[in-house]
DNA sequence: TTCCGACAGTGGGGTCGCAAT
DNA sequence: ATTGCGACCCCACTATCGGAA
């Protein structure tokens, strides 16, 4: 609970209004966990991003580039707006947990759709400002602190995110076994820069998988060669089923090159089966299914679409026909 | 001198809202 | 009614540049 301000000067500063625009911290992208004692870590939650501005009697929800998304989520910014403080921010993530207490961004996306947002929580992980006052030049663990005893009394839609320090190596282990998103690593005495940094670092969960090239896209803009790879898989019936674009990670050099390469395969049609409405911004050129590309990608969608994919190299050693993906795998996202 | 952070620009899936078809 | 498109959200990545180390 926070104390009232008594003090005539404090509740001077409180009244005093906070900055429009707050920049956020972000994260540099890590292959590995830090096992430092210098760093806390905590679980990667997969939602929308969020400051929650408390002013008085109201609350607004702030997106990481500064729009207002209260509006989208009435029970959450009435949930914060019964705090009454002034001058309070918290910094935190939107997300739909399951029963498992694991959130999913595709379950999120559902419920914003249907506007069922009665069940979203708000998992807070930092603390800005409290009662007027800026926290961002205290180091990270103070701030933690604040942020826990503001909210010792919370309703159950607004958490703290939980944390531990040190064995993040173990702790990043877990999370992946548990299919988390990944981990995020901070600093301990780090402040709130608002730019991204290696105080905070996030360590992903990624998969690995390889895919038959199925076509290619023409280039946008100034970019040459291509503009993505259509790749897709076997079904275990023998059917090439479309698995998404796959549009970075190339080099530019890459790019030019390799669209040579697939021009001497091209082919009339597809090959494989597209999903009904498959939307293709730029022309698509369809190959011989003959070439494997090896991509990274965070997860499959509730469409059976790759999310985050990115381009890792080609398989030259294999043959497209082993590359079979059973749709009932553990990687299927389960409706 | 080298390195790193910021920025611009390319690409992805999904949702929403608006305008053109 | 459907489709295209751009703006958001979530992002990965390459290339470049200027300033910090």
């Amino acid at each position: 609970m926070v104390k009232p301000s008594s003090n005539p000067k404090k509740a001077e500063r409180a009244v005093a209004s906070l900055p429009s625009q707050i920049p956020v911290e972000l994260a540099t992208l890590e292959e590995e966990a830090p096992d430092s004692d210098d760093f806390l870590h905590e679980i990667k939650f997969d939602g929308y991003r969020m400051l929650a501005r408390l002013e008085g009697s109201t609350a607004r929800l702030i997106t990481r580039r500064d729009q207002d998304w209260t509006a989208r989520f009435p029970e959450l910014a009435a949930a914060f707006s019964k705090f009454g403080l002034q001058g309070t921010v918290l910094d935190g993530e939107i997300v739909k947990l399951a029963e498992n207490g694991i959130s999913s961004f595709a379950a999120l996306q559902d419920a914003l759709s249907k506007e069922q947002t009665a069940d979203l929580t708000y998992v807070a992980f930092d603390l800005l400002f409290l009662d007027g006052e800026d926290l961002r030049g205290l180091p990270l663990e103070e701030r933690k602190r604040r942020l826990s005893k503001l909210l010792a009394v919370a309703p159950e839609t607004i958490r703290v995110s939980e944390y531990r320090t040190g064995g993040g190596k173990a702790l990043y282990q877990r999370a992946c076994q548990l299919r988390l998103e990944g981990i995020i690593s901070k600093r301990r005495d780090s402040v709130y820069r608002g730019t991204r940094s290696d105080d905070w670092l996030k360590v992903k969960c990624l998969n690995t998988e390889e895919f038959i090239i199925i076509g290619y896209t023409e280039p946008q803009r100034s970019r040459v060669g291509f503009g993505a790879l259509l790749v897709g898989y076997y079904t275990p019936g023998g059917e090439i089923r479309f698995a998404g674009k796959v549009g970075t990670g190339y080099s530019r050099e890459f790019l030019i090159d390799f669209q040579k390469r697939l021009e001497r395969i091209e082919q009339a049609n597809p090959t494989a089966v597209l999903p009904k409405g498959t939307y293709m911004r730029a022309k698509v050129h369809w190959v011989k299914p003959r070439l494997l590309a090896q991509v990274e990608f965070t997860e499959w969608t509730r469409d059976r679409i790759l999310r985050h994919p990115s381009f890792l190299g080609l398989r030259e050693d294999k043959d497209p026909r082993e590359v079979v993906i059973d749709t009932g795998s553990p990687n299927s996202v389960s409706e």
